[in-house]
DNA sequence: ATGTCACAATGGTTGTGA
């Protein structure tokens, strides 16, 4: 089982560089964000043409995420449960297949920046909410993936210049903290797991400067597992080629595939 | 070359968020 996860910038602006994508990678289950459109608004029809099923969260010109599954996605939770949030930014849903239940959740946990407004507190508190969330499925024993734009840089070596970065609200050692944190609850993050990361592994480059050519990256895209789906991980892959597309998302591709056989 | 992009509300450009 194929599964994804995408920051595409807006799902409208991307829905060609998506299907073309979908066609090629074929994976089961994807987990998008940012799609910067209301549910109404999302491009339904093209996506379901290519064998998927989905579930949206979106959200006027800001965030909105989605799932896309070729198995029937059920018991729907849109937005982390007890955490009262206007942004639309967080959706999970289970999925049955022949070796037993799939949880999947799709997030985008917001950026922060700048860190000396309100930004970062919220950020801060969405991590807290979400780690406590994911303390609760935790509790049940279950396969999940939690896959999504953390909006986190786990490590030095998962950005370009650490220095540079060391008062952003993606880098700040807070963020690196809760996000230990949430991994320390004895989660799997897959890609850190089965590959070594450094400036291979890079999932987001910005649009300015030339950072995709001269390879100025980050790691923020990340899929963490609960036991019982690290136990079925068996690889890793990051689709790169996508950020030279015509018209690229700033985000590119991350999957895992696990063995349900 | 400050090598960006998407969206919304304009009013034909500017602000916001990333």
């Amino acid at each position: 089982m194929l599964i994804a996860s995408w920051n595409v910038n807006s799902v409208k602006a991307r829905l060609q560089n998506l299907l073309t994508w979908l066609e090629e990678a074929k994976p089961d289950i994807v987990a998008l964000q940012e799609l910067k459109c209301v549910d109404e608004a999302f491009p339904r029809s093209e996506i379901e043409a290519l064998g998927y099923n989905i579930e949206t969260f979106g959200q006027k010109t800001y965030n909105g995420v989605a799932l896309l599954s070729r198995y029937r996605l059920e018991d729907i939770i849109r937005g982390i449960p007890g955490f009262d949030d206007e942004h639309s930014r967080y959706i999970e849903a289970v999925v049955s297949t022949s070796s037993g239940a799939l949880r999947v959740a799709s997030l985008y946990l917001p950026n922060g920046n700048p860190v000396d407004s309100p930004k970062y507190p919220y950020k801060l508190a969405w991590m807290a909410a979400f780690e406590k969330h994911a303390e609760i499925l935790m509790q049940n024993e279950e396969a999940f993936v939690l896959a999504g734009d953390y909006n986190a840089i786990p490590s030095p070596q998962d950005v370009h210049a650490p220095d540079a970065w060391e008062g952003d609200a993606l880098y700040r050692p807070e963020t690196r903290e809760a996000f230990r944190r949430l991994v320390n609850l004895g989660l799997t993050e897959a890609v850190g797991t089965l590959t070594t990361t450094g400036p291979d592994t890079y999932t987001f480059w910005d649009y300015q400067g030339g950072a995709w050519p001269k390879n100025k990256g980050i790691r923020i895209d990340h899929h963490l597992l609960s036991p019982l789906a690290a136990d079925k991980l068996v690889n890793v892959r990051i689709d790169k080629h996508t950020r030279d597309w015509e018209k690229p998302s700033d985000h590119v591709p991350v999957l895992i595939e696990l063995d349900m056989a």
